[in-house]
DNA sequence: CGTTTTTTTGAGAGCGGTCAATGATGGTGG
DNA sequence: CCACCATCATTGACCGCTCTCAAAAAAACG
């Protein structure tokens, strides 16, 4: 009851708060929130999708597993990131936090019933899930058609976009999630930085911290 | 004016003649259709998003180039398949017949006007994309994760399965729309499929007649 | 029936994977 | 505070899957 009440409420700041999809990916939700540790599973592929989630502060990885374990991550989910909307449905993948994290949600339904009454909050889910969509397709492109040095350089231009962070790039996640991002082994990816570092296109701060110099943050595709 | 009174038609028949996805999908639509001949673009990347499409009679594929040539096709869309729907924004991929097809048409004015008066329809909208944004990430995992092998079989039980041909599947496309879907080369992908067919898991009626055994119809994903 | 395009097949190379060892890093308890 | 241990990241050697290049075979087309 309690919760219910807090749902809503994180709810009406979810569609009220803004009107566009820049604003509701980008302000603040009031409301019910949930913190998760590193590591700990937000919901599993499968499971009744009851829930639509957004990111406070903190990373989720949204990943599928094959039987003998190979995983694909298909994004990572930063601050004011929404994920697990799938309506009347179950979860098509599962969710994690790559670190600890806060996470607002509110119940499918209510966001289905607010949806019912205010024609621009339906008109904002569907922009927020074709925008989604869109990203996807672009990730479909690294996945399928290009180099491990063109997938880690368009990640990293990438994360160093959605971060802010001008060309210190702070890496929330390991190795191995980027490996299973960009559909290649921990091993490439690491071979693959030390060897952008050695022709000088980056600085390796920390194992968590790179520098990118000006020529890999322009828009030049020619990296060999 | 004659067509924008027809596109309404079809709005309505898109909206209301099924209240599910499933219905949506396979119900046949009135209103304004156009033809396109084989290979012809139907919108590119790029455009304004002006119209959603469904596909009434053959197939369609989904793409994005990189500016070398280099191409992914994210999907193939067939009779009763939805695409194009990018609210408010430019269509993010290119889409072109790949075989002569008939596409119902609606605008994305029309569409938001009608999904704004009708919840359920608003929801449907939102139902298919989240459902397209599943698939999306499901063909990530064989993108990123699976061998040639796995992606063609992949490839071809998901061919039999919506097709509903049993185990004899047609295949519209081309070696280089397959190879171009798997992230493969048309060398891989033929080299892969008489490999198929030597260890007896499929016949190759003809270059687009496949006859699928029952071993490689079931859910075994043990392939080797 | 000839021409063009598509598909198949072959030979060889290279990119990324696998296996293995070493080197950092970070958390925990003495 | 430091030693220890577990985990993560890097590096190396080698292999194999898929790509590239090339040619032949088959299919599609006019």
């Amino acid at each position: 009851m309690y919760i219910e009440r807090n749902m809503t409420a994180a709810t009406t700041g979810l569609l009220q708060g803004g009107r566009t999809v820049e604003i509701l990916q980008t302000v603040q939700l009031p409301g019910f929130v949930m913190s998760f540790t590193k590591d700990e599973e937000i919901f599993g592929e499968g499971e009744t999708a009851n829930f639509v989630y957004r990111v406070v502060s903190g990373s989720v990885r949204i990943y599928r597993i094959l039987e003998d374990g190979r995983r694909q991550i298909s994004s990572f989910c930063f601050p004011g990131d929404v994920f697990g909307l799938e309506l009347d449905a179950v979860h098509g993948a599962s969710a994690e936090a790559v670190t600890a994290c806060e996470v607002a949600l509110v119940t499918q339904n209510t966001l289905q019933r607010a949806a019912a009454c205010d024609r621009t909050a339906a008109s904002l889910l569907l922009r927020l899930t074709c925008r989604q969509l869109c990203e996807a397709r672009e990730h479909m492109v690294v996945l399928g058609r290009k180099t491990a040095m063109e997938r880690l350089v368009t990640f990293l231009r990438d994360m160093a976009v959605r971060s802010e962070c001008g060309c210190l790039v702070k890496l929330p996640m390991s190795r191995a999630d980027i490996a299973d991002f960009l559909g290649l082994t921990i091993e490439t990816v690491s071979r693959t930085l030390t060897q952008l570092e050695r022709t000088g296109q980056l600085t390796l701060e920390s194992t968590r911290e790179i520098r990118l110099s000006r020529s890999l943050l322009a828009d030049g595709e020619a990296v060999h």
